[in-house]
DNA sequence: CGAGCTGTTGACATTGCTCAAATTTCGTGG
DNA sequence: CCACGAAATTTGAGCAATGTCAACAGCTCG
């Protein structure tokens, strides 16, 4: 709810109350519409913030609410019977979310920070695509890249040993969106049990590779939650690119 | 090329000449245009038959081509440098491909039998499109749908054991695509290695997993290429669901 | 009939997991 | 600002699941 209060993430987002003054806006599918109707946005559109940890909505739950993130950062996961954890993506700020696939989300959504949401409601969704038909192709579009990520990501699950797991996970964080060029501070804000449930392995196995990296100069570490690449030619050469 | 040659695959599938008489239609996205205007669809696709094990595209590849099944099975699958093989889907007659995500295909596709496609170039798609909105829409379904398949296929490769890797993908195959019922009989027309390139396994793994399984009695296989599961809830607990 | 796949089985090696414990970091309240 | 407890991270030791290498059997197709 708070509608138009300002986040209080952590993360240095705030959501503004006005469509036309979203800090993320060039990131979200609502760039599909254009800057001087953003009011009919604004019309539609409900906000929500979520505290760190809290669940935004669970796999199995009935669909209908979609959400853009407007500050924060979260984490999708699947489940097992018996908890094991599968976690699917990490968003950020710009990102979207809640697309059910037969009615019913396929996937659990939580906030790993202080979380801003946009909400809309499925119908609405659908109101905005007829009266922005881009905005669909903007969604399309979107579909489409997730996809491509989620191709990514099975050749990792399946295919790459851990070392080359840690070392792809780290260069798709330092990757620029834009260029294709990589920064090679890297940040990690997410805890190691959340690395190794990403990908796929245990936090030990994530905590040791960790320090063999260290310990063979191919990544330092000036704290668990930050990385730096010296040398990302050789990682991109050893991690089988990304 | 062969345009409205039957297709010589052995999958008992043929496409007719005209879209009107397509026996996929309904699975296609095709279904999305009217069945009185099939012709227009009709106008814009070229066809293409290939040979079992022939290359329809290949990852990097410039995109712009988009296929549609119309008979006959294909994989799709991405490699790392080294050889290593992750296949990321199997396809069936009405299944969609080719999709680039930044003007070049995200995967390599590959025929598993005899098939025949039916072609778009991607401009035409965008005619297309536009004509019948709800193609997109469509295809925005579909979309999602793989989102959530691909989804749950992370959770698998990254947190199951080769046992419950193996039945969640004999479940799959057994399951109908209409209701939610299951039909014991399974055929896995694949090789062994296609299987273990899907599931994140060896072939040995997989040789070795269909044994055990069936010293259990949980599957019976009268031949390598078809299985019958005896207790599908059983199965069901053991792989979790899939 | 023979070459070449495909599938199965065996023996052994190795990666990554499990269980356990020490250490560091972080948030909270005083 | 400091102290304390909880949580996160790291490290160690042993082990199990799965991979590797090798041999062999069964089928298919020319």
């Amino acid at each position: 709810m708070n509608r138009g209060a300002p986040a209080k993430a952590g993360h240095g987002g705030s959501h503004a109350s006005a469509c036309d003054q979203c800090t993320v806006r060039h990131r979200a599918i609502c760039s599909a519409v254009d800057f001087d109707h953003t009011a009919d946005l604004d019309a539609l559109v409900g906000h929500r913030d979520l505290a760190a940890g809290r669940s935004i909505f669970e796999e199995g739950d009935d669909g209908g609410t979609v959400f853009n993130i407007s500050a924060g950062e979260v984490r999708l996961y699947k489940l097992l019977p018996d908890g094991r954890r599968q976690i699917t993506g990490f968003l950020r700020p710009g990102d979207f979310l809640g697309l059910s696939s037969h009615g019913a989300y396929a996937y659990s959504a939580e906030a790993m920070t202080n979380v801003s949401l946009c909400v809309f409601r499925i119908g609405d969704l659908e109101k905005l695509f007829d009266a922005f038909p881009k905005v669909r192709n903007r969604m399309l579009e979107k579909a489409n890249d997730e996809l491509a990520v989620a191709q990514e990501q099975m050749l990792l699950l399946g295919r790459k040993t851990a070392r080359e797991k840690v070392l792809s996970f780290l260069l798709r964080r330092g990757r620029h969106e834009d260029d294709d060029g990589y920064n090679p501070e890297v940040s990690v804000p997410m805890t190691r049990s959340d690395i190794a449930d990403y990908l796929g392995l245990t936090v030990e196995t994530v905590s040791r590779t960790f320090t063999a990296l260290r310990e063979e100069g191919l990544i330092e570490t000036p704290s668990a939650h930050s990385v730096f690449l010296p040398n990302i030619k050789r990682i991109k050469d050893i991690a089988g690119a990304f």
